[in-house]
DNA sequence: TTGGGACGTTACTGACCGGTAACACACATT
DNA sequence: AATGTGTGTTACCGGTCAGTAACGTCCCAA
C-alpha cells in the first residue's frame, strides 16, 4: 500500500465504514451492521474486523471477547432508540396526542421499508444461553421503550393509557416480526390503520 | 451395552426420546426439541443424533444435509400447529364465534406457559441466507394460519373480517415475541383482553 | 528526540462443525 | 441358509470459529 491507514480505508470501497472514526467506533458500527445482515452467530470477529477496515486483535483490545462486542452493540442500538422520544417532543413541542400519533407513524414508515425486524428481538431470539449478558441488555431497553410509550399514552389524556400502550407496543411488535416471517405481503400492511383506530377508541371515553 | 439397542435407548434417561419410534422420527423430534432449546444454530447434527438416540450417519441417510431436516422439522411444527383448526371445530362445533374466542384462549395460554416464542418466527429470524428453502416452509405456513384466521372472522359474521384476523395476528405474534425479548412482565400479559375487546369491537358493526 | 500508547500483521491454537468413507451388525424376507 | 435393507461405529476431512502471542509500525506528546 502506497498510501497511510486511514487514506487505505477511505479508498477502499468494499468496507462498511469509512468515515475517519476511530476504529472503536468503526468496530462496532460494523458489527451492528453485519448482525443486522447476517446475525450474530452467523458473523465471525474476523469479518467484523475486516469491515470495519481493522483487525481482529484491535477488536480483542476493545472488547475482550465477542459476547462483550454484542452488548456494546445492543446498547448503541438501543441508545438510538431512545432518541425517537426526543424527536418527537421536538416535532410536536408540548402535543403528546400528536406525538402518540407520529410514534405510530414512524413504526409503520420503519416496517414498510425494513423487514429485517428489530435488533433487540433479533438478539433475543439468537441469544438462549440462560444469564448471557445481552438479555439483560435487551429487557432493560425494551421495558424502558414500553415505559416511555405508556407515559406518552397518559400525557396525551388516555384515561386507560396503559392498556393502549400495551396494545400498541404488541401491534408494532407483531407488525415487526410478520414482515420478517411472512414478507411484504404480511398482516402487517395495515398497522397504522388498526393502531390509529385503536387510538380513537382509547381517546374516546 | 448387554442389551439391544432399543432396549438401549428406553433405558438411557438422557435421552430426549425414548419411544420405540424409528430413527426418522425420533431424529426429527428431537431436533425440534433441540433446536427450540438452542436455536437451529446453536445445535449441531451430532447432538441431534445423540439426543435421538441414533448417530450422525443414519441422520445424513435420513436427510441429505441439516437444511433439509431444518425444513422437515419446520414442516412438522406448521402441521402440528395446522391441528388447532380442527380442534377448534370439534370443541365448538358449528361455533365459528367461540371457535374463535378459542383461538385466542389457545394462543394466551401459550403465551403464558411458554416464553421461547414461536419456532416458525425464530426460524425466520435466525435463517438470513436468501433463497434458504426453510424460508418458503416458514411464510407458506404463517400465510396459510393468517388466511385460516381471516376465514374464521369471516364465518364469525364480522363484518370487517380481513382488518380483525389481521389485528388479532399482530396481538398474538407481538405478545410471542415481547415475552422472549421482555420477559413474563412483557406487555403481553393483557393480550386476551385486549383481544376479547378488539372482537367485541369488531362485532358490533 | 525519544518514549509510549494505539494500532496493524502474521501466525498459531484448540475446539467445533457439517459431511463422508468403510466396515460391522441385526433382522426380516425369501 | 442366503440376501438385502436399515442401522450403528469409528475414523476421518476440510473448514470455520473465538481467542492469543509476538512482533512491527505509526504518531503524538513530552
Amino acid at each position: 500500500m502506497s498510501s497511510t491507514p486511514l487514506q487505505a480505508i477511505a479508498d477502499n470501497s468494499d468496507k462498511l465504514v469509512t468515515t475517519l472514526e476511530r476504529p472503536r467506533e468503526r468496530i462496532v458500527k460494523s458489527a451492528i451492521e453485519l448482525f443486522r445482515q447476517h446475525g450474530i452467530k452467523g458473523v465471525g470477529v474476523d469479518a467484523i474486523a475486516e469491515a470495519a477496515g481493522s483487525n481482529k486483535m484491535t477488536l480483542y483490545r476493545h472488547f475482550g471477547c465477542k459476547d462483550d462486542l454484542v452488548c456494546e452493540c445492543l446498547k448503541q442500538v438501543s441508545s438510538e432508540k431512545e432518541r425517537i422520544w426526543t424527536d418527537l417532543e421536538n416535532t410536536y413541542p408540548g402535543d403528546p396526542a400528536k406525538q402518540l400519533r407520529g410514534w405510530v407513524d414512524e413504526a409503520a414508515q420503519r416496517i414498510f421499508n425494513d423487514l429485517r425486524g428489530c435488533d433487540l428481538v433479533n438478539a433475543a431470539v439468537e441469544i438462549k444461553e440462560a444469564g448471557h449478558p445481552a438479555q439483560k441488555v435487551i429487557m432493560d431497553a425494551k421495558k424502558a421503550h414500553v415505559q416511555h410509550l405508556v407515559e406518552l399514552c397518559r400525557m396525551a389524556g388516555v384515561q386507560q393509557y396503559e392498556q393502549l400502550a400495551q396494545a400498541l407496543v404488541l401491534l408494532v411488535e407483531g407488525a415487526r416480526v410478520c414482515g420478517q416471517s411472512i414478507g411484504i405481503e404480511g398482516p402487517q400492511q395495515r398497522l397504522k390503520q388498526t393502531c390509529d383506530a385503536l387510538i380513537d377508541a382509547f381517546s374516546k371515553h
